[in-house]
Order: C-alpha cells, then structure tokens, then sequence
DNA sequence: TCGACATTCTAGAGCGCTCCAGAGTTTCCC
DNA sequence: GGGAAACTCTGGAGCGCTCTAGAATGTCGA
C-alpha cells in the first residue's frame, strides 16, 4: 500500500480511500491510484482491513460438504450476501469435522453472523450462540428462541404430495420416513394431516432416511407387504425416491402404472427426462435470501422483530404419478 | 485479551503464548489464562494472529459447491492441511461466480497456497496464479509449468476398466465420452489404447459427459445402434454411467447380462447394493494428501523439486459387469 | 475582497494480535 | 560460592489497513 501509494505521489490514506470506494478523492488521483496498483499488482489485504474497520461484514456459512442441496443454496447465499454488502466465509462439516468445529473457525474469524445449513449442532450450543450472534438455521427447524429458522413449510409439503395422490385416485398411500433428518418430523406430520383429512386412507409409515440407499431399503420393506402394497409413496426426499424407484422397477413393478412416488426437493436429477420425478420444490433462491435477510437485519439493526420464514413449497407435477390404473382397482 | 491478562494476573504477552501453544509459560499460568479465557468466553482473533504473524498458514481452495467428489476431496483437504499445521480457506464455484471471483477472494485473503479442485481457470490465468504462489491443480491436467498437478492417472483407470471387460469376452466395447471435462482426453486417450492393445477391437465412441442427464443421452445413441451395439461401456464417471444404466433398463435391456457397464470415481453410491456398479475407484484420500504436501512442501521449502502427483486407480469389480452371455455370442 | 463552504488531501492513532529483546528467577555443576 | 544455562515473564514495536480531525486549496456570493 505504501508502494501504491509512493508510485502514484499521494499518502496511504487516499490510496484507501480509493479501495474502499468512498467519496473523497478526485476522479483525476482516482485513476492514478489505479494505475499504480494495477502495475504493482496490489490487491488490500482484506485481513487487515477488517481489522481496521470495526465490523468485518463476513457472514459465516456451515454446510456438508458434497451435498447437493446445500450446493443451491450456497449459490443463492453468495449472490444475496454480497448484495446487502456482506461477505460469505465457509466452513464445511464433514465426517471428521463437526458441526461444532466448524462454527468455532467461523467465531474465531470474528463473523458477525452466522447461517447454519441443515446444522447438527446441539439444542444447548445452538441457544448459546443464538445469544452471542445472530443465527439462523436453515432447513432445519429448531426451537431455541434465541435462533431464527428458515425453512420450506415441509409440512405443508407433504400435504401437497398426498393431496395430489389422492386426487388421482389413490387411498392407499405410504410414507417413506425421513427418521431424524432435518425437516423429518413436519413432514411426517403433514403426511398424517393429509390422511386425515379425508376418510378411509389409512398411513403405512416405512422407515427410510435421506439417501438413495434408504429409499432402496425401504422398498424392500414396501414390496414385502405383497398384496398389501400400497399403490403411491410419498418419498422423505427425492433422493430417497429414486433409490425406491430403482429397487421397485428391479423386482419389476412399473412406475407410475404399478406404484406412484413423490419426491421432495426438486434436486436436478428429478427434472432429467429419463427420471422425471413428481416433487416437492424448495426454493433455493428464496431461502437463500431469507436467511441472509434475517441475520443482516439483525446486524443492521432494521428491524427489532423477530426474523425466521417459512417458505411455501410448490408441487411439480411429472411423470412417476399416474392416476390408479383398472388392474389396481380390481386388486 | 487485555482482559484475559488482568484476570489472570499476566501479561498480554503471556497470553499470546498459551493460546499459541509454545514453550515459556509455566503449567500453572497456562492453566490461569485458559480458566480466565473461559469465564470470559475468550477466543483469539484469528485474523489479528496472522496480521501480526508474517505468515497466514492459509491454503485456499477452491470447489464446486454441491458437487458430491469435490465434497469427498475436501474432507481429506482439511483433515491434511490441519495435520501439516494449514487452516483451509473455502471458496466456492457458483453458476454465478466464477473460478476467477473465487480465487480473487482468496487472494485477497493472503492464501498462502492454493488447491483448486476441478478449476476451469483458463491457462494463461493459471500460469500468472502459479508464478505468483503454490498452485496444484486437483483432478484437472493442465500443462502450465508453474502449477503443479494432482489427479488420477485417468488413462489408466480406462486402461483397467478396457481390459477387465477383455477379459470377460468382451469385444465391442464403446466410450461414453467426458468431452471437455478434466481428465476427459486422457481418459478417452486410455480408452484407445486399451483397445489397441488387443485385435480385433474397435472403437465406438459417443459423446457423454458428466451428468446422469449426459449418461442418459449416450445411451439413446447407444440404443439407435441396433444389432451393432456395443455388449459393454465404459463411462467417463459413474454418473454417466448410472444415467446409461437407467435408461437402458428402462428400454428393456438388462444390465450386466445384455449390456456391461463401468464408470469412474466410485461415489457413494456405486457402492450401494442396489447399485452395485464396477468402477474404476479414484482415491480421494490420496488425492487431497498429495494436493495439501506439493503446496505445503514448496512454502516450507522442503524440497525445490517439481510437487504434483499420478496417483494410480483401482478397478472395483462389482456387478454391473459380466461375461459375454451365450445369446450374444450367436448375435 | 472577504468569509463561508466544498472539495481534496494528509497525519497519525488505533484494530488485536505476534514476537524480539531483555529482565528476573531458579537450577545446576564444577 | 559463582557463573552459565534454563526457565518464566514483560514491554513495546510492528503487521496493513481504517478513520477522524484537520490542513490546504478552490469556489462563490455579497
């Protein structure tokens, strides 16, 4: 900075002036700072700079590293940050690196606050960072006051996926558990709902999770039930789907003729056209920037109200739902 | 920290020390300054550290966000850096921001080394990078002199996957082709050889790429083919080849008794039993070591000699692959 | 012509840490 | 008993920036 700013005959201060593009230099200096820059290839070492400044104006992300959804969202959350003028740090979670470790590199980094993608952290240790900073958790719903959620009304979700089902004809409709994931026990919840609602449905919970190896497990279970097999699932999430689908089409039932299924996420898989998975969408880009809507206006102090939002997800219709074939009729 | 210090009765100075982790604190002041750190739920500045220390010990890398083999690279990149005594900074690749915005970041960041894994930074960017500071090129060969380079010999992994099907009977082989994506030409260059290697084989090559949506295209052309098909594949990855299965399948050809399949990288899900796909295993741990010891070696000046690294694939036999069955030898 | 007010620029005190030089203490060996 | 060596601790300069207070220069209306 000093070379930057010998070479261009003005003092350190303008040259940061220039950097942070604040008002206070003429076009004339501004150009020639520039200049001088380029031609030394400086670039400001944001290190100290957030140092010098007092606010660091870095949002600090968790995520698990590889995964699919939580990709999306880190998109949508680098484009929303950097427009209220914020910063994104990562840190991700992966088998030999907690959800705990990685907030802790994120405080260290003195982040200002903090998104939490579908964080494992403990009930405890999430109220106590609440209290230190504002947080939000994402995707996973919680019920620590100090933090805020945001989320897709999952359970609103599954309302959709058995509403649809049953508008296809379907009364036997079973649900493939997402166990403790995130998000798992509103699904689930909005599942029964949805049964309810109407008379003569009757729930067949089979215990799945959130890979496709879980969705293979249970349809093992599904196809086992025999005569007894319900004729449309509704997956946790669309990996899982696909894992039943594979293992279903295997032992060779059709999809959708012999069995409906539903997914959830509306991962880009789902859209192939040789998959063409029926789903639930979440949306990325509005969750995104709702988190970064409700930490930032905590930081900025917009607003005293509490932030947190529940998103409204939104049926895509594709082609593993059909309406219940005559053969399943006479069954 | 000043604080720290008054609590417990010491220096700034002493401070500094314990939490750095060296010689010249006694037992029991170190176990003083920890207590009054954590009454007073102290935690140091990382960024004031490697401000006032020269180095930053910072290894930048940048990913694709969502990807599940970057995810998998960059757990053995963070458990490697922090054993050779790195921090990882992350930066990932979005539809929306670009390889260079990523690496500008962590530039600006004071990285002293960078991994990028999987960059299409353009050649005369990565050269310029690599004169400037450590550079390796994780997965992707590219022949700048300056940046060292860390992947799967990708020829041979084709290599092993040509003569494993050789070795069933195969004779008919075909190539869903990678196109541009890193390590696509040498794959396609083993691919050829493999075959070579033998009479009487000939090459079918058809134009995939990475997706499960590309797996699923090929495989339309494959199926176009008629009584010239191929009687087995080998993929560029294994979501390729997971796309080709699905549809093939679907269009009635059974897998591995009418058509033998293997993919490249060995993800996860290749290995689900319902899956049970033959591949081609690409060693992430591995990987992410030699990433982390060619930049780390050249900033502790261990050796001046050139870094990068082939490590060698392993073909997992599972059971998407088979002999030539009897009907395909009267075709 | 003069003061009020912009505009452009600079000096210098931080920000929270590290690390060198050196002050005090204790240990140890001849 | 004396000096070397080892250990424990402290003061203070410095890392590369930001930002406030104020200097220097220019502009303009009365």
């Amino acid at each position: 900075m000093e070379d930057v700013a010998a070479r261009a005959g003005v003092s350190r201060a303008l040259v940061s002036i220039v950097f942070r593009g604040v008002t206070g230099a003429s076009d004339e200096t501004r150009t020639r700072v520039l200049e001088a820059a380029r031609d030394l290839d400086y670039r400001p070492d944001t290190r100290a700079s957030r140092l010098g400044r007092g606010r660091t104006r870095m949002l600090g992300v968790t995520f698990a590293v590889g995964h699919a959804f939580h990709g999306e969202l880190l998109g949508s959350l680098y484009a929303e940050a950097d427009a209220a003028g914020y910063e994104v740090v990562l840190s991700g979670v992966t088998p030999n690196r907690d959800d705990k470790a990685a907030v802790d590199t994120l405080l260290a980094e003195r982040c200002e606050g903090l998104v939490l993608v579908g964080s494992g952290l403990a009930g405890p240790d999430l109220r106590r960072l609440g209290e230190r900073l504002p947080v939000v958790s994402l995707l996973r719903p919680v019920r620590e006051a100090s933090v805020d959620v945001v989320r897709t009304d999952d359970a609103l979700g599954l309302r959709l996926a058995v509403e649809h089902l049953r508008g296809l004809g379907h009364r036997h409709i079973a649900l493939l558990d997402g166990g403790r994931a995130p998000g798992a026990a509103e699904r689930r919840q909005g599942y029964r709902r949805g049964l309810r609602a109407a008379p003569g449905l009757d729930a067949v919970v089979l215990d799945a999770g959130l890979t496709e190896l879980d969705g293979a497990r249970a349809a093992t279970g599904f196809l086992a039930l025999g005569s007894h097999r319900p004729t449309a699932v509704a997956a946790f999430n669309d990996r899982c789907a696909l894992g039943f689908v594979d293992v279903v089409r295997q032992a060779g039932l059709r999809v959708p003729e012999d069995v409906s299924v539903v997914g959830f996420d509306d991962i880009e898989q789902a859209a192939y056209p040789h998959v063409s998975l029926t789903t639930v969408r979440q949306d990325a880009a509005r969750l995104g920037a709702e988190a970064v809507r409700a930490v930032t206006s905590r930081l900025d102090g917009v607003a005293a109200t509490t932030g947190g939002a529940v998103i409204e997800p939104e049926l895509v219709v594709r082609s593993s739902t059909t309406t219940l074939s005559r053969q399943d009729w006479s069954a």
